[in-house]
DNA sequence: GCTAGGGGATTGTGGAACAATCCGACAAGA
DNA sequence: TCTTGTCGGATTGTTCCACAATCCCCTAGC
């Protein structure tokens, strides 16, 4: 059945229009991750309904996408929050990129090329941020590495799973004051893990892993209650 | 902070009323996972709604929870369906749960005693079913005893994130004609992975699980291809 | 200081209407 | 006969409005 324009079908999605719901689902993503809109702010219907020109209808529907990617919370009858969270959340979060993550490292050798080679671009950008000092993109490619290192799984639901767990973090960056400091010593170390996976030490691989991130979530965990206590 | 009142706050969650979209949601779930609705069913919005006597925007507020467990999937301007799951779709599910459950194996020695206790419990429920003859039971137990097994990582989004894995994959054994048959096998390996979680035998454990996975999607997958082809 | 109750604001849900889109049927042309 | 253009019915996408249910704050009363 396969046909020559298999190529064309691949692209399928380009021409699929998004529906209004999923539009303002992704623009509220973005300012939630941005942190353009800070944790515990309360999303009116009424208000952002007509801030983007959306029925109240519609807006229900793109807070359903949002609370499942548990980037806003909805409580009965009380409306819907950008979500705040807490320590353990995070703590919580590590537990699961973990599991995510040695997945991909341990199917490193059955990897695909191009799974490969997102691994090597993302630790590229990081680094040619780095010598512009924008730490910002800095970490935006930092979590782009480790996406590619759960990645080499080659598993769609995985990749799905830690692009939710990304967007979750970045809750969390947002509530950590200098985010310049914070993403600098990482950088080494996943030069070093890109390193291990290169010359396709698995196993050193992963006990680096392991204790990259437990030391980021320490960190992470420090800033957080540093910051509201 | 802690007071007296800890095991009341607990159950909290049994007074707090569910929304409509919640309640249609979950009845239209559990329509799905037990095969009620096969897979591939239009779900009209119209006939729906009039049938369950809620209006078309609560019925489109369940969808789009529904749509994210992936129970159906919403194609713009036709409507929702009762998710299809193709074979590859059951390889990638068995790749997320490896993780998932290599991660509670892993963490088996900081385990709470709660969550080995669930190990116990899924497995003897199951051993019970079997001497009834309720396969289907056993089943169920099956899903919940690897459950338990992805628990003993104790992290909240590790018990949801397999949670929609199990949901997911009755979707494919409602496409397995025989389901008396495909378990048996699979309760004896239970056992001995029980075994050696028991003893502390973590490295053995991991690579039985392993195994177990490896062995289960691939009967899956051949009865799907099977019974479709 | 505490409790009880009232009023205003917001969400939950239903319903109707219209536009946008899809799909099948039918007709025209090569 | 096969392909292509066009039309019309049916369904979804979105908006708007109405009203009940619920929450939250404020005040009165003890």
């Amino acid at each position: 059945m396969t046909g020559v324009f298999d190529a064309l079908a691949a692209d399928r999605g380009r021409i699929e229009r998004a529906s209004a719901a999923q539009r303002v689902a992704d623009l509220l993503r973005e300012h939630i991750t941005e942190g353009r809109l800070s944790p515990g702010t309360r999303l009116s219907e009424e208000a952002l309904g007509e801030a983007l020109t959306v029925s109240r209808n519609t807006l229900r529907e793109a807070f359903r996408l949002l609370a499942d990617q548990r980037l806003v919370v909805h409580e009965l009858n009380r409306g819907v929050f950008v979500r705040v969270l807490e320590p353990a959340d995070v703590a919580d979060i590590y537990t699961l990129r973990l599991a995510l993550e040695t997945a991909g490292v341990r199917a490193l050798r059955s990897a695909t090329p191009e799974r490969l080679a997102a691994v090597r671009t993302a630790l590229a950008r990081a680094e040619a941020a780095e010598a512009f000092g924008d730490w910002v993109t800095v970490g935006t490619a930092d979590l782009h590495f480790h996406q590619a290192i759960a990645g080499l799984a080659g598993s769609r639901r995985i990749d799905e799973c830690m692009a939710r767990l990304m967007a979750e973090l970045r809750l969390a960056f947002a509530a950590v004051p200098s985010a310049s400091g914070l993403h600098e010593p990482f950088l080494r170390r996943n030069q070093t893990l890109a390193g291990l996976l290169e010359s396709g030490e698995i196993d050193d691989a992963e006990v680096e892993l392991t204790r990259y991130l437990d030391d980021a979530r320490a960190v992470i965990v420090r800033a957080m209650t540093d910051g509201t206590a």
